[in-house]
DNA sequence: TATTGTTATACTCTATAACTATA
DNA sequence: TATAGTTATAGAGTATAACAATA
């Protein structure tokens, strides 16, 4: 049985922990827009497209796990925006695929700088150590969360 | 170029990964409730409450970083489910108490059961040095979401 | 006058259900 | 029949603005 031991260290108290934090920090960093008339989904699904290159709207309705319906709308606002392209599948033509355009990575450079310059504000609280640990769950968090 | 000082160049890294998969994570988590009638942030109020004791809706907008209304409504919410009680203030006849119910401490229970039961499907995935890391990191993003 | 909390209202994001068009 | 995407609609959660009561 591959149940994973959860009595064994505080796991159970991590979890709390973790779920309280990443909801507060979420409703935060709603607040931390580059762009205010770009939702943090739009942004999310512009970092997805700028690792993945390109995708259809389903494979991206399921990355960022949101319903298809949802997607559609997400895409079109970005594609009103100019950050998005929608050309057709070369195989299925039930199918679109999803580009960003120049723009979409000139606008996630400086959501990064502006991201960067309100955590660095927190940051001044934070001292190395404590950096250290965030730079260690990172990887983890973001493996969590597309699992 | 300059970048704001983040002491160490990894740490625009980790800000991404985070930004990123609190995101994610927040979203799923919101389908994870012990009680469907029961919003993540009234859950945040209720763990808030615990920990706290009593505080006053004013206290609790600041701590879960919500504005006074929305703060009202939400604790209108867990009054009508039996979750708090509402009393007035000792001194200032414009403030009010919120308090928790038992009924709350066993909803709370129940609700860490049904979260470690979610994390620990997910964790099937993880080995020991990553829920190394979540449990090392876990105390700092508490600690971020509350600066 | 300033502050605490509330009421009234509107907005944003997401979901579900039903539809269209391809496969 | 099944799948990809869309349209129409509803609901949850939050915000802003204006107001009431108290300090």
């Amino acid at each position: 049985m591959n149940m994973p031991d959860l009595s064994h260290g505080d796991n159970a108290a991590a979890v709390n922990s973790l779920r309280s934090a990443v909801m507060r920090l979420s409703r935060r960093l709603k607040h931390q827009r580059v762009d205010e008339s770009l939702s943090p989904t739009e942004m999310s699904v512009l970092g997805t497209l700028a690792r993945c290159g390109s995708a259809t709207p389903g494979e991206l309705a399921r990355k960022e796990h949101v319903q298809p319906p949802s997607m559609t709308r997400i895409v079109a606002l970005l594609e009103a925006k100019g950050l998005v392209r929608l050309e057709p599948h070369a195989e299925d033509r039930r199918q679109k695929v999803v580009t960003q355009t120049e723009r979409a990575e000139a606008m996630l450079e400086e959501s990064r700088r502006k991201r960067n310059a309100w955590l660095a504000n927190l940051a001044a609280d934070l001292d190395e150590d404590e950096w250290e640990r965030l730079r260690a769950a990172a990887p983890v968090l973001e493996k969590l969360a597309h699992l």
